[in-house]
DNA sequence: TGTACATCAGTGAACGCGCGTTCACTGATGTAC
DNA sequence: TGTACATCAGTGAACGCGCGTTCACTGATGTAC
């Protein structure tokens, strides 16, 4: 038993969230047990519940955590000018589509959130918001209410073709299928 | 014990198909247990074996009938002249976003089926190839290739649509990403 | 300064439960003589 | 036509296993006197 200076009980959740978080993106919120995340923690079970009120406690946390991420990286593509386009391009390619364990939260789980309680989808609605308001303000031209339509759209878009990109055993018509929604999600964004 | 006309085991198979395809859709695969599915069935656990070989088996069976309907159903839709805007105002309505059992299995599965082994993403490619075809027939103008690709953005961004209104807790925004994903698939239907 | 004690993040075994899968058995039906 | 037997879709108990959760316990550290 190796043992503990001072603030590691602080360093400890996060790291727990990190690893749950991945493996939740992977493999499905479902599909992964806590015994499993404990030990690639290098924790064992009991501990969890010292961090944690529930699995359903951890699911809340580790959205909140992911979609926060996802919502600085936009923050800084917006404030380093970086265009829409590339943000476009890097989520709809091979490259985010094989590794979902550090990608979009969204695509990875958006259809088990739909049926997990309330308090869990208010908290991923609450930072989905966030990042569909980003959006907007990366999109070009229009009235502010345009702007958010435009964003809502892009966003489903990607969201769907990257699962769909997943999803096919053909690699050919998965690439298909990610080239075909940057052009559909650019012009979108253009607002034609 | 009640006993087995004629046909009665033909009857049965896609009987359980039809209980799990509605079970799988609303709760997810992983979380939907076989002896659940067999008792809705009004079976008992050890039946389901003389009709499938594993719950993988059932899968790929329930993937292939559940899109082989959605696929009937654009033919019709095609044959009787049915608009491609009824089409997607169909998919993208409260309705469809309300009742996952009897909607669309890529929208309620695709994240889980990315997840399964070959055979099975094999099982969906096939079906959901078929099912892009018979979109891009009713794409308005262009050259094949360009309405079959207008097809795949447009079916990307009705599933990404779906699963989100499904996903977000707040009534109001569900709604808003419905409409906004109608306008969107209608103007990359349109070819702009 | 040295000893006694409280703290608390962690251990690890155990809880009841439901999972996918197996298998010996049942009993109504269809077939053979 | 009546009896004996094969067929086979189904029953239901049991298998080992991993699940989420609980809990008595550990032992290094910080604090009090």
């Amino acid at each position: 038993m190796a043992r503990y200076d001072k603030g590691h009980r602080d360093a400890t959740r996060p790291h727990i969230i990190d690893v749950a978080s991945a493996q939740f993106r992977e493999r499905g919120i479902a599909a992964v047990g806590l015994a499993g995340i404990m030990s690639a923690a290098g924790l064992t079970n009991g501990a969890f519940y010292t961090h944690f009120e529930s699995k359903e406690d951890l699911v809340r946390a580790v959205l909140l955590d992911a979609l926060e991420r996802r919502e600085q990286r936009h923050k800084d593509n917006l404030e380093n000018g970086i265009a829409l386009e590339t943000t476009i391009r890097d989520y709809l390619s091979p490259r985010h589509r094989d590794h979902a364990g550090t990608g979009c939260p969204t695509a990875a789980l958006a259809s088990e959130i739909a049926r997990h309680p309330k308090t869990t989808r208010d908290a991923f609605t609450a930072k989905m918001s966030d990042i569909i308001a980003l959006m907007a303000a990366q999109m070009p031209d229009g009235t502010a209410a345009e702007r958010r339509r435009r964003a809502m759209s892009v966003y489903a878009t990607m969201v769907g073709a990257l699962q769909l990109s997943r999803a096919v055993s053909d690699k050919q018509l998965s690439e298909e299928i990610l080239e075909n929604a940057v052009k559909a999600a650019l012009a979108l964004a253009n607002g034609r």
